[in-house]
DNA sequence: CGCCATGTTGACTGACGTCAAGGAAAGTGG
DNA sequence: CCACTTTCCTTGACGTCAGTCAACATGGCG
């Protein structure tokens, strides 16, 4: 079995299933990338990637707490994540936070800025991250000339419209137990996906995110991951989650629509 | 003063802002659809329209009550609003139906199905409305012929999905009262915006739509018009709402986010 | 005109928020 | 590497906003 670690992982010796990794940012090609077949080159031809490899730069990282562009600066690119993961909020009037999503490998960033020439939230690593960035007026040309390319791109942002309407129904109509619950259960898929364990998660973000998120106080989170320990459904340490009893999970978490 | 009312407002005398309108279906040509702006066309040269009308279908109207597609059905078409109003919906494992949006005269439905061979939800005509059909791949090849066109289409999903971020930060942070008045100040802008009277609303869709779409129950949805009415803010007659005061309507729903 | 879906209001309840305190982890500087 | 500070997390006691249940009013539709 090979689990590859990508999130920060260090000083968890407790679970074996975390290994420490140190991270080096080689300058990955798409052709040899472990996310290309969630990000754009996913279905093109080798022949067609390497004119979007030449648009893209590679070689981008942000530290912990660093943010990747921020809510009202000029847009002018997208990014894919490569490893790592981000969070992205945006700031009221109040100067309140609103985390709107949670990030993952192989996700795309700022397409929400396509539609004004500022970006719409702020993307904020939650551990060290390397992302690649794609300027986006070259990629419409590119994608002018690959159709296959345009579809990609349609397709990546259709798929952001879903999970961001499966959303809308998690916090319309759920309790803080089976938000929770989707929560942990979206993260575990996203790691088998991944090809990573679907039951041992480690948690990049803190409560606080996690509470903002699902539209919750950090104290009900708190208690609810508590009373899940409780039904011997998980096993919570701190931010590393063992989950004991997946169906159990699942059947509290009610998802159909996050099944993307 | 011009006010086109395109929603079902017959029947309402009680409120000189409705007039009463039947409903005929002319094809309708792009060049002079009142959505020209809102829609794919936008910013297209009058030699590009051309090419793009060929490809829609603008006969189609959809009754009240009607579905223009269901959940689950093949995807092939997106769908732009040319006058009435949609709610889209999917339906939870439990039979439940759960409100994911309401969309008004303009908007584009189905971008959600482009990821899928499937359609991820249920659009249905809040009152008698008329759309216009574009199959999908035969959009993407003329998005290729097109680069204008191709860069509408980023704009109108980027577009959607700042529609929905704006939407979980007002049902994960906000109470029973914001969410009712923003409902309501985001409808009274979007009539502005199609120079219809922002003070005078008529609401297609029903109380127990709009309490599945914020979270809240039919209830709560009640008490609160009922309370925005004694703080003298609006005027309810069932479905036709009067906005007294714009301002503090605004006030309390303090939406930066829905300012899009 | 009568029926059924929709909307309003009231009384009561409970899930979650608020306030508060204490402990654990992580960051900081010597 | 160790003290110190700060942030994060957990737990308890209590309050409250919105949900539930119920009754009744209203209006659209056959």
């Amino acid at each position: 079995m090979t689990i590859q670690v990508n999130q920060r992982a260090n000083k968890i010796q407790s679970n074996p299933a975390f290994s420490i990794k140190v991270h080096s940012v080689p300058t990955v090609k798409c052709v040899s990338c472990t996310q290309k077949r969630y990000c754009l080159p996913s279905t093109l031809k080798q022949h067609e990637i390497n004119p979007l490899e030449s648009i893209v730069d590679h070689t981008l990282t942000v530290e912990k707490r660093e943010s990747l562009f921020s809510e009202g600066q000029p847009f002018d690119s997208v990014y894919i994540i490569r490893t790592g993961s981000f969070k992205t909020y945006t700031i009221a009037d109040n100067g309140v936070q609103n985390v709107i999503g949670f990030h993952q490998a192989g996700e795309a960033l700022a397409m929400n800025g396509i539609s004004h020439t500022q970006h719409r939230s702020t993307a904020e690593a939650l551990e060290r991250s390397s992302v690649c960035q794609i300027p986006f007026t070259k990629l419409e040309k590119l994608a002018i000339a690959q159709p296959e390319l345009q579809h990609n791109v349609f397709h990546i942002m259709s798929r952001e419209i879903n999970k961001e309407q499966a959303m809308l129904t998690l916090l319309s109509s759920h309790n803080a137990e089976e938000k929770v619950a989707t929560f942990l259960f979206v993260l575990s898929q996203t790691n088998k996906q991944r090809h990573m364990s679907p039951t041992d998660l480690y948690l990049t973000m803190s409560r606080g995110d996690i509470a903002n998120y699902l539209g919750i106080t950090v104290e009900t989170v708190s208690r609810t991951i508590t009373r899940l320990q409780e039904k011997d459904i998980l096993h919570a340490e701190n931010k590393a989650i063992h989950i004991i009893d997946l169906e159990k999970l699942k059947a509290i978490s009610n998802v159909a629509s996050f099944t993307m």
